[in-house]
DNA sequence: AGTCGGAATATGTATAGACATATTGGCGCG
DNA sequence: CGCGCCAATATGTCTATACATATTCCGACT
């Protein structure tokens, strides 16, 4: 086992105090001075581990008044949104898109009369309908998807490999399956379906606007804050 | 306007480029003496905006080989989770806590024969019912909430204000109402409630589990990645 | 007593240099 | 031709120092 850094060992050494409890919000952090008496190091390695720490959130510094471990005040969790198709990869389940719907329009739904393509299909997971995805993608700002082959590539997969790094919104709903959703998903209508309603954006520009139905009970999302793993 | 840190140019301006898509996924980041050269700076300097991009997964560095923009397994959104209380409040509307029962027990929920104390009611906001909550607290981490008034204050108000956690995991789904459920929050029967579990823990011991069922239509999440802010 | 201003203090940013380490590409040798 | 080793390279870590900046404390002056 090899050592880890000393700035890296400095930083988790306070953050176990402080998500031990044994620090509580409030309480003050060793002063730079007195962590780098402590360690036997310079100032600007215990920096590196505080302001890794003041980066995270788990501590607030303030000038000449020293460091604190930070109130959590508004609960920021992660939420991580991966793709479909290798989630249910993951879960060692097979995987298959159908595209049901595939036409080009022109509305201003991301933009004013934006050239858009308009996909519509289900995603599977081990050979049951697990999703129904009801996508706009706005041709002016991606208009290679034009030739991808959305029967063989969901094109949120498509999307993440050619153009991934944006700003993203979700809304986060519960939607009751009207008779369409219930046929698509093979579902009872009225069905409680866990809806992701999704806005992606690249700089100012809108690139995307999907709406996820998934089948009940088949999916969960999932958010954390903290260190806890599992 | 003061000007921002030198590092903090450096490391936006690469964020640009990056969410902008003019550097796609694999694309090669200027190394660290290029841009140490370009800004006319020490290579700490540059080497503190790369290593803030790398801690953010924008971009990924091995050695020898070079800085490359990151290609992206999933996105870590930033879900906002606040108090009912507060949030019913900042839309404008009254808010209302009905305690609907308060008892004590002892399970394995939250630790080996852990004595627990278990809460049910219904946030109202606007006169209507918001949301059925059911709650399991660890008495033997927070014994103090034994002396609350849990009928004038909910019970996650005042625990937020009196045991702040330090981990928590969410799982949101979306759930039909069962009969118990629909006269709660006077829906009709086998409505799309959505539905949050949380459970929260101080440092390794369990502080309590939440379920909180949504009245249908009535409440969305909202999770974000990127500067985007409205 | 009240307040204004300077000194003390802790953090914020940056530099120049040094050595460590992982990785890659190429060179030489069998 | 294939294999292994070495050197070049880019990042990783750390030091010692310097100056900037925000905040608080405290004393002096009104």
């Amino acid at each position: 086992m090899k050592p880890a850094p000393l700035h890296e060992q400095i930083r988790s050494g306070i953050e176990a105090r402080i998500l031990s409890g044994a620090w509580p919000p409030g309480h003050p952090v060793p002063s730079e001075a007195e962590l780098m008496a402590e360690h036997q190091c310079a100032r600007m390695t215990v920096n590196k581990a505080l302001t890794a720490l003041a980066a995270a959130g788990l501590v607030e510094r303030r000038r000449r008044a020293g460091t604190f471990v930070a109130r959590p005040r508004s609960q920021a969790m992660v939420l991580e949104i991966t793709d479909l198709a290798r989630e249910v990869a993951a879960r060692g389940e097979d995987y298959r898109w159908d595209l049901v719907r595939r036409s080009t329009e022109r509305s201003d739904a991301l933009g004013p009369m934006a050239p858009l393509l308009r996909i519509e299909g289900v995603h599977h997971a081990a050979g049951h309908p697990l999703a129904f995805e009801s996508r706009l993608v706005n041709l002016a700002e991606v208009p290679a998807i034009a030739d991808a082959d959305l029967a063989a590539e969901a094109p949120g997969t498509w999307l993440l490999a050619h153009a991934p790094w944006t700003e993203a919104e979700h809304r986060i709903t519960a939607e009751a399956a009207n008779a369409a959703l219930a046929e698509a998903l093979a579902c009872p209508l009225g069905s409680a379906c866990l809806t992701i309603h999704r806005r992606t954006w690249r700089g100012a520009a809108p690139v995307t606007l999907v709406t996820q139905h998934f089948a009940p009970g088949r999916h969960e999302l999932v958010a954390r804050f903290g260190a806890r793993t599992g």
